[in-house]
DNA sequence: GAGGTTGCTCTACAAATGTAGAAAATTAAA
DNA sequence: TTTAATTTTCTACATTTGTAGAGCAACCTC
């Protein structure tokens, strides 16, 4: 199953905190911030998903991811090239780079990953 | 407003043909076949959301996308590099190509496409 | 040890989503 | 022209999402 917009959101936090307890996740949230019912709910439908647990640390519990960033960004990714680019990588490449506008700077470092990378794949 | 998931498989469709009635779309789908009522909520819906017009053509509605591809796309895209990766796209772009597990064909088609762009930047 | 604070579960409820039947209107087909 | 298929609107309903109160248990504080 896929986490709703809000849920990845906090889970956003969950990823860059690595650990925290309710209070740390609620801090994270900028001024309106949701009651702390709203997060409970979250994190709750996140375990049922399969994307938190927690260790009970005492009186209350930390949170943790259970899948990583790069896991499920990946997956996304992905899902977008296949819906979009007819399961092409590289089509999604080439529009990447055209349409999201990247200084030199990134393009050289982009350019300087690749490199990399390939010379990785040769060996 | 932001397309739901069926929303935005149906646009897909209608981005592929361009223009499309009804049961022009409905044949899109592999077999277990929504209903045409089901396709028709959906593009109603759509309609609503600004994604999607029509003409009046004879007796029924040739439908057609408000929005291009690359527009959607792109600020979908934009919004995930915003989300994940700090809104750094060079950072994204390198994950991108560490994670998503390009084959070398690409990656050198990749790179053709990163020179041609910092080329094209230089002049 | 009485009262506030924190974190949790349970319950709730409005809005959005996924899906489609009923019915009307139109047209194609027999 | 009677019948059958097509397209549309309306209505409906279960599920998921966004948001949070009520209430309870555990703790902290004086």
């Amino acid at each position: 199953m896929q986490l709703s917009n809000t849920e990845e959101e906090l889970m956003e936090h969950l990823w860059n905190l690595e650990k925290a307890y309710m209070s740390d996740l609620l801090e994270q949230f900028p001024d309106p911030r949701p009651a702390p019912t709203t997060i409970a709910t979250l994190l709750k439908r996140m375990q049922e998903k399969g994307f938190v647990s927690y260790n009970q640390h005492g009186r209350s519990r930390q949170y943790f991811p259970l899948v990583a960033k790069t896991d499920y960004f990946g997956s996304h990714v992905r899902g977008l090239i296949k819906k979009f680019f007819n399961n092409s990588s590289a089509q999604f490449a080439s529009f990447f780079t055209k349409e999201t506008d990247l200084s030199a700077k990134e393009l050289e470092e982009l350019r300087a990953i690749i490199d990399k990378e390939i010379e990785r794949k040769e060996s």
